[in-house]
DNA sequence: CCTCTGCAAAGAGGA
């Protein structure tokens, strides 16, 4: 049976005598919460009946009623699983498979058999690469996390030929192949200075021996294979993402050489990693294959004298169980929040390519490690200042770790109403796609909805997205017919969520870079210790807003930085696009970035006006993924895929280059400098998040409203305050705050100035205040309904009652957009608003789609003739999501001639911002 | 709950 629990106190590890000789065991007292039959398909004695398991313990599964046992039960690990239990600690999760039941002194007790293994806090995923990393060195495992893997040949050489590798066993062919894969890393390599015909004659060479060897497996028999297949282990608590399964065992491909008879440990683990994902997913693996692909004829086995590249070992259980262990180690590492030193291991430092750089942080951040330290350590407030953000980083991490053990957690019903799934689809076909892919095509009910966009990454199974057959697969289309491509043909009827740890990867990488590679005049600025600097300049360059030119005078002539505080509508895009003009007829080079896509692209698109006739447009370049990027910012797209000179010298020349912060923290632009980066929407960025952005620059300016939103982390933490609002109050004097709106009638922006502003948010101008829908060319107000006259309406709907969607007020937003029409309104000129994705994608299902329909965090920074507003609660206002204000705040400030609240009333009215809000609108 | 993100894995070199 299995046997799961939380640690409820110390663990005892001692040694006794038993009829074997010497052997240890620990005693663990655990707080059962699961017990499980085995299963056991000969049905062997562990596949005992639950009930009898059961019977006497009290169970969290076994019934809702049940009260938890407030005895501990002691659970005894024998043998090497004492290494595991030296890393217990009181509150961690334990499961242990395959124990046997046991009665001493009349009480139950549980124990490790031959079988067993022993998993600490299983629900934290460890990624197989950590574990290889973890095997060589467990500081060299954090010193990758930290500093995250950096652009060079060797690493984008073996990506490649593993692209090629999974193409080949796709059937595609070999020569087009390799054109394909290494076209589309063209800008990597144009970075690295690589040519296309030498990379390709590189992959060629490596390509050979794998297709050779797999000539001989076809000679020889008929082999089942499948390639790069996504595998999560819910019991061992291991993810990764196998090279290639061979009749059901693990094939991993590594680039380099190895003539000896043996495949590396490192690589053993991996394979071994693998297989224990592959035995959870019913095989049943003893041998893995290595394939070293530089290992040729010419390199004759000095042993074998084999010839092939591949070297098949037998994975014994003992490997299994080792590999187990590590993973334990990393689990309860990350779980108590510690450092490795490198003791941990037995790897030997002088050996050790890394060990400069280990003994350099060590140094720096003041760490023990078994390379020793060199070098002065960082002062006390910016060691204080790492060892704050890294905790709050990895929190984080770990809410992520959360997201995916809910994959197995939460059954299929409860995924979907969470929208993190859409459940009971309808396959309808697979269809092969140049190069070995698939096409995928599924049908789901009309009003399905979930959190799932296009171009997201999701998991795609026949039924489970951990038990079944499932691949990591990508939104093509969204319709109520849903198309996906992916690498193998799975029969579709369930998507889910696929969490990524991408952006704390990035936050930890920026974190780190702003402070061991960041020049020590920024970090005086950002600690505090010195002040901002500004060059005088005589020029003006905005004349009828005098706040707005000290804002660009300031940005200009900042030598350290500046910082603008923008409420809605005073012209924060407009200064930061003259600001930037100023900067490029200076000749320098700026970054331009932001949260959010649809920011930077807002952004952008002031910017290109200012722009025009100064620059040539081709020194525009816009960085990101082709679903992230607005349509009309495609032309400036930048190409990934290509000749590398061509990709390399459309960045080079780039004058201004915009991107998210997310991907100011890509190794590609990891290699860029700027003379200044302006940051847009600042105060919704963590601190890590806005050093992502200014790590890249000499000097920056951030541009932001705290009063709007703040930034987005799971966990509250260090991350939740913008290093915007921190730098606002630690140097004033570096700051400008825009007080004229250009945006809204008078009668819409009262409320947020009031509740927000201490009423210091002004129209610029008279005809700001005054303007109305009758301003429009071809609007009449009078056509409209006579509640919807006014520039700011209530429409009180009482609401469907489901969480997080309304179909009603969707059905009503529907009926108002087509009042507007009537009225001479063009769709486009009017966006719809909503807190959550899923009531986003339901009131899509009921407008035409020329009309913005989004979140209020993917809305902020832009504006519209009129706004309705869906507040999607009914009877009450829970949930997070209402709880800050500055959300309402950025969804009442959005439109310039009219606003609509769609909502229930009653709901609204329990709390005292919105009563307040509802009184202003019902006027 | 909201956001972002080509996923994860890619690796010369040695005692």
């Amino acid at each position: 049976m299995h046997v799961r629990g939380t640690v409820a106190g110390e663990v005892e590890v001692r040694s006794v005598s038993t009829s074997y000789g010497e052997t240890d065991l620990a005693e663990v007292p655990l707080q059962l919460t699961a017990i499980e039959a085995a299963a056991a398909p000969d049905g062997g004695p562990e596949s005992e009946p639950l009930a009898a398991a059961v019977e006497g313990d009290s169970v969290a599964d076994s019934g809702p009623n049940l009260e938890p046992d407030p005895e501990p039960t002691t659970v005894t690990l024998w043998n090497k699983w004492t290494e595991s239990a030296e890393l217990l600690e009181p509150g961690m999760e334990l499961l242990v498979t395959n124990a046997e039941q046991d009665e001493y002194q009349g009480e139950t007790q549980y124990k490790t058999t031959g079988d067993s293994y022993v998993v600490v806090e299983p629900s934290f995923l460890v990624n197989v690469t950590a574990i290889r990393n973890w095997v060589e060195c467990p500081r060299l495992y954090y010193l990758n996390k930290l500093s995250g893997v950096p652009l060079n040949y060797p690493v984008v050489k073996g990506t490649i030929v593993h692209e090629v590798f999974g193409d080949l066993l796709r059937g595609r062919d070999l020569e087009e192949s390799i054109d394909a894969r290494v076209d589309e890393h063209g800008l990597e390599l144009g970075l690295l200075g690589e040519s296309p015909d030498s990379v390709a004659e590189d992959v060629r060479e490596n390509a050979g021996a794998i297709e050779g060897w797999l000539e001989q497996g076809r000679l020889t028999e008929e082999d089942s294979w499948r390639s790069e297949q996504l595998l999560i282990s819910e019991t061992f608590g291991i993810r990764g993402r196998a090279d290639a399964i061979r009749r059901g065992a693990p094939v991993e491909l590594k680039t380099g050489k190895n003539l000896k008879k043996e495949p590396r440990f490192k690589d053993k683990v991996q394979a071994a990693c693998y297989a224990l994902l592959l035995e959870e997913h019913g095989g049943d693996v003893d041998t893995g294959t290595l394939l070293y692909t530089k290992n040729s004829a010419l390199d004759r086995n000095e042993e074998t004298g084999d010839l092939t590249p591949a070297k098949d070992f037998s994975m014994g259980d003992g490997l299994l169980k080792f590999v187990v262990r590590l993973r334990n180690e990393i689990a309860a590492m990350e779980t108590s929040g510690d450092i490795p030193t490198g003791y941990e291991g037995s790897a030997k430092c002088e050996y050790c390519f890394e060990q400069d750089t280990c003994m350099v942080v060590s140094g720096r951040l003041d760490q023990e490690s078994k390379a020793g330290q060199i070098g002065q350590a960082l002062p006390d407030e910016e060691l204080e200042y790492f060892e704050r953000f890294y905790r709050a980083i990895e929190e984080e991490r770990r809410e992520v770790h959360r997201e995916y053990a809910k994959l197995w957690e939460q059954d299929a019903q409860e995924r979907a109403d969470d929208d993190r799934a859409l459940i009971d689809l309808e396959f309808v076909e697979k269809r092969p796609l140049e190069g070995g892919r698939w096409e995928l095509r599924a049908r789901r009910e009309g009003g399905a909805t979930s959190k799932l966009r296009e171009g997201d990454l999701v998991l795609a199974s026949d039924g489970h997205p951990v038990r079944g057959q499932s691949e990591l697969a990508r939104i093509e289309r969204l319709d109520d017919e849903i198309v996906l491509t992916a690498d193998e043909p799975v029969e579709v009827t369930r998507l889910d969520v696929y969490p990524s740890e991408l952006t704390t990867d990035r936050l930890l990488a920026a974190l780190h870079d702003a402070l061991l590679k960041g020049d020590e005049r920024r970090k005086d600025i950002l600690f505090g210790r010195a002040d901002p600097e500004f060059e005088e300049i005589e020029e003006t360059f905005i004349d009828n807003n005098a706040r707005q030119n000290e804002a660009v005078t300031k940005a200009v002539g900042a030598k350290d930085c500046a910082l603008i505080h923008g409420p809605p509508g005073t012209g924060k895009t407009y200064t930061i696009a003259r600001a930037i003009r100023a900067m490029v007829e200076r000749g320098e080079r700026v970054l331009l970035s932001a949260f959010t896509n649809r920011a930077v692209d807002n952004a952008l698109e002031a910017l290109l006006e200012q722009l025009e006739g100064v620059i040539d447009e081709e020194r525009i370049v816009r960085v990101g993924s082709e679903s992230g990027v607005r349509d009309d910012m495609e032309p400036y797209r930048l190409e990934r895929a290509g000749d590398p000179e061509d990709r390399l010298a459309e960045l080079q020349n780039a004058q201004v280059v915009a991107a998210t912060t997310a991907t100011c923290g890509s190794r590609i632009m990891k290699e860029q400098s700027f003379d200044a980066a302006l940051v847009d929407e600042a105060a919704q960025l963590t601190e890590p998040g806005t050093c992502a952005a200014i790590n890249l620059a000499e000097r920056f300016v951030l541009v932001g409203d705290h009063e709007q939103l703040p930034p987005v982390v799971r966990a509250e933490n260090d991350l939740s305050e913008s290093l915007f609002e921190r730098l606002v109050d630690l140097h004033p004097e570096a700051g400008v705050m825009l007080d004229r709106q250009y945006r809204m009638n008078q009668r819409i922006q009262a409320f947020a100035s009031r509740e927000f502003y201490d009423g210091k948010l002004r129209p610029a101008e008279p005809e700001v205040a005054a303007r109305t829908l009758d301003d429009l060319e071809g609007v009449a107000r009078a056509d409209l309904p006579e509640h919807l006259q006014d520039p700011v309406s209530f429409v009180d709907v009482e609401g469907d009652g489901s969480r997080y969607t309304d179909s009603e007020e969707a059905a009503r937003i529907a009926e108002l957009i087509e009042a507007y029409e009537a009225a001479g309104l063009e769709r486009s000129e009017i966006g719809v608003i909503a807190p959550f994705r899923a009531q986003v994608s339901e009131i899509s299902a009921h407008v035409p789609d020329d009309v913005a329909v989004d979140t209020v965090d993917r809305f902020q920074g832009s504006s519209q003739e009129v706004i309705v507003v869906s507040f999607t609660a009914t009877g009450s206002l829970e949930g997070p999501i209402f709880e800050d204000y500055r959300r309402i705040n950025v969804a009442l400030t959005r439109p310039k001639r009219a606003l609509v609240l769609v909502g229930d009333s009653n709901a609204l009215a329990t709390d005292p911002v919105y009563g307040r809000m509802l009184e202003w609108a019902r006027r």
